[in-house]
DNA sequence: ATTGCCGGATTGTTCAACAATCCCTACTCT
DNA sequence: AGAGTAGGGATTGTTGAACAATCCGGCAAT
């Protein structure tokens, strides 16, 4: 995969042309990565004024980066009460893993992009996973994690549907904020073993392994967030 | 499965307490029904003035409107030039197929959903389908081949799912209309058999069938929007 | 034919204002 | 003490006017 000299001026020239961001996709990227990141909690009202106030825009411009992270369900507006970081339920994450059960096992059956290069990057996904574990960085097993994720269904070959997934993985995201440091820590060999199975090209038992590894993980989530929190 | 009297009197009182539709919703919905029905055809601007005027609604509210229909990708914004109705070209016809081609046959072999309820209903879409074609109403026969794949993907159990596919099922429908009436009329008949399949209980078949039928229908749409407009 | 400039149309954003909604608190009544 | 009501404050939903910025098309000059 050489990169021909035209194809190396486009992409300069690409980003060059490439428009400037509007103030109301640079507010959506700010609250994006707050809440992301888990410095704005699920719940959390984000009122129209204080952001208007605190990014130095107007309140219309407030309301429309609300509607994008809206969109891409991270938050919820709640009519005349406002709008508010969102809190995925128990029936959410049930939803959320039947997407994914259904989603993920399908493109490593199926997906027309899982070639040797693919499964390396999935391979160094679970390399760097085991090391963030063993250093008890949890932050990065969880991060490590989603990029595996994330990499399974671009394997599905479609630009859509991970788009569509990266918003499911940012719903995760506040999800997991919920159910503590460690939680997938456990799931890292699960991860090891469906590449080994995809290293070996047993599609199917990989498949299988990963919608064995969804259950758990969902089951395991939801008690996770159904318990009262053990440390304050 | 039986509707508890509890049940019915919980949905009438979620009718009843529902909020009253904002004026963004409206102008939205206003709006998607015209570009999803083709009156709004693939590429027509809309200038927030003309709309605005035309709605008795503020310019904000109608940019509000325009990114709800633009998160669901029937409308495109170009920064400094305005909103227009999405125009698929030949790689999002594509990419549209890869996600059907990856969701619809996955959900027929596993989604939890398909019951007797559900493999009925299928009936009923096809078999509508079926008499609209004896009738010529190509709108009708186009119109009944999206229940079918919208019941298809419900069986996955999953309601994000089902409204991420009625994004991508909205975005079909500009491909459609570019595509001319009886582009779905040869298909019915895959339905059909896909149908008589899952009555026999024979899943696999069916899904492997659905796949057929996707290559074959993704090819056919690229070639018929490929095509010089035979009637003007 | 090409280039540059200007004007018009439209967008992106701001601001101030007002109406509407909701929630919380305080007060009154039983 | 408990329940109900009213009022005020906070916030949202929306409007309209204004201005800056961008882009495109038309026209003039070379």
């Amino acid at each position: 995969m050489s990169t021909r000299p035209s194809d190396a001026v486009a992409t300069l020239l690409g980003q060059r042309i490439k428009a400037p961001t509007s103030a109301v996709e640079r507010v959506a990227d700010v609250l994006r990565e707050q809440i992301v990141d888990g410095a704005l909690r699920p719940g959390t009202q984000l009122t129209e004024e204080s952001l208007s106030t605190a990014m130095r825009v107007s309140r219309n411009t407030v309301r429309e980066a609300y509607s994008l992270l809206i969109g891409e369900r991270i938050a919820v507006r709640v009519p005349n009460r406002g709008v508010f970081v969102a809190a995925p339920d128990v029936a959410a994450i049930t939803d959320l893993y039947a997407v994914r059960a259904l989603l993920e096992p399908a493109a490593l059956r199926w997906g027309p992009g899982l070639d040797e290069r693919a499964v390396a990057g999935l391979r160094a996904d679970v390399t760097e996973a085991q090391r963030c574990r063993e250093a008890h960085d949890w932050v990065g097993v969880a991060s490590e994690n989603q990029h595996f994720h994330r990499h399974v269904v671009a394997v599905g070959g479609s630009e859509r549907l991970s788009t569509i997934f990266a918003t499911v993985l940012a719903e995760m995201r506040l999800v997991f904020h919920e159910a503590g440091g460690p939680f997938h820590a456990p799931f890292v060999d699960q991860n090891v073993h469906i590449v080994e199975l995809l290293e070996q090209g047993h599609r199917e038992a990989a498949a299988e392994e990963l919608t064995r590894y969804l259950s758990d993980a969902c089951a395991a989530l939801i008690s996770a967030v159904s318990k009262p929190p053990s440390h304050g």
